[in-house]
DNA sequence: TCTACGATTCCGCTATATGAAAGGCAAGGG
DNA sequence: CCCTTGCCTTTCATATAGCGGAATCGTAGA
């Protein structure tokens, strides 16, 4: 009897589990016990034991040799490089970067959406945000000038499963400003409450026509010049995404 | 009959194929023909396909549409970048960062062996390097100095792995210097042949005494002074690796 | 149109992943 | 000290779930 549960979508059921316990460990905290992951996983204990020590024997998963609790692995960030080192967008924006970045005085980074998610495919830390630096970020995507151009620009269904799952306070804003985003060359979000620093991006337009990413500028200064930052933005993601086609 | 095949570890068998066919993908050139993998991986043309259908579900494998070839996923970043966002080594380290290379006026970079491969962590780059900048590397680890500084700290089995797999001409000066390559307070290696730029490394070893990573500045010039870089890298280990006791 | 090649699906078989229960292995309390 | 408790790990019979051969589809080229 094959499961009909509401999250069975198709494929094989030991990646499917793989996969579910992979998420769940990149969601809670850095090492979770084995006893936890099966209840959260709903998965019996000797198959969530079963599972772990394979992605374990692979990498993908570490085991904490005091606790034996589990945490993930370091072959994911082999492989993560590996996946960037050919995608179209970072290795076309790669030259450019360093140059923006000295120009601009400011960090210089590649937004893209993944699922539901935002995360930084690339950066150049500039020396203007004192010691405060994010690195290896998976962000809020409603909060910045980057992620809102890219949930403005993605497929209706996207959009709103991102509007959905934004910060109460956020969502009326997303909703009546959709379309400004998804048009503006580029785009300013001065800095928040928690610190975030301001954003200037612009998006990532492919030959095809297709929004592949935001090249996001993070401006400090609040006074900076928004409008010339976006400007070179703008420049650099043109020559950029003219050079690159791949595929 | 249970498989006792020369590469026929434990673990579960769908997860040791989903594993070989995700290595196949990240050797291979970018996007890879369902039937290549299969021959490659001696796994049967349905079984391939469902395993790669599975983990396209998961994003860890991405589908050309136009040509329906096999290539890596974008999920693979999501959970690379919870992984490190939590690794001792890069948290504690992160700060030191932009201010030594503001100090030293070099990229600097975090190293560490993932298998026997010698991947960058993290990383702050300089202006230096002109238009010339490496991104989401993975390395030859003798190569260059953070390589040869973690595979000379390695167990003896991982640093006869490396040495085996090195390029020729490395083998015997390596095999010369590893205990030199050990006991360095700091490592410099002058650039290569192709263009490869000049490092100064330094260990980053733990509370506890393991060699968790290499701090790694890239000196684009050949006179620089490296025993002073050599000198700040130390100073911002010492005090990254004091500070950093998570585990 | 026909041919060829590759990706995808079908279907019966059995190898293989599964769950209940038993077995270690620590740490904490009586 | 020994028992208890909590957790991780292993065992084993069972049937489920993944497997491979062969058929099908879809597309590109002659």
């Amino acid at each position: 009897m094959p499961e009909h549960r509401s999250d069975a979508r198709g494929g094989l059921g030991t990646v499917r589990n793989a996969v579910v316990l992979l998420e769940l460990l990149a969601e809670g905290p850095g090492y979770q016990a084995l006893t936890d992951l099966a209840e959260r996983s709903s998965l019996s204990l000797p198959t969530t034991h079963r599972l772990l020590r394979s992605l374990a024997l692979a990498g993908f998963v570490s085991q904490d040799p005091r606790t034996s609790r589990y945490g993930l692995g370091p072959e994911l960030t082999r492989l993560s490089h590996r996946y960037l080192a050919r995608l179209p967008v970072v290795t076309a924006l790669a030259p450019y970067l360093v140059e923006l970045r000295d120009n601009l005085g400011t960090t210089v980074e590649v937004h893209q959406l993944v699922g539901h998610r935002l995360v930084v495919l690339d950066q150049v830390d500039g020396s203007e945000m004192g010691t405060y630096r994010r690195a290896h970020s998976v962000l809020v995507p409603l909060q910045g000038a980057g992620g809102r151009i890219l949930a403005a620009r993605a497929p209706d269904e996207t959009w709103t499963a991102l509007v959905a799952q934004a910060p109460e306070e956020l969502r009326g804003l997303a909703i009546a400003s959709r379309a400004g985003w998804a048009e503006a060359a580029w785009l300013h979000v001065p800095e928040g409450a928690a610190g975030r620093p301001g954003e200037v991006a612009v998006p990532l337009v492919s030959a095809t026509g297709g929004c592949e990413g935001a090249l996001v500028a993070l401006v400090p200064d609040p006074d900076a010049d928004a409008a010339a930052i976006g400007g070179h933005l703008v420049r650099a993601a043109q020559a950029a995404m003219r050079t690159g086609s791949h595929g």
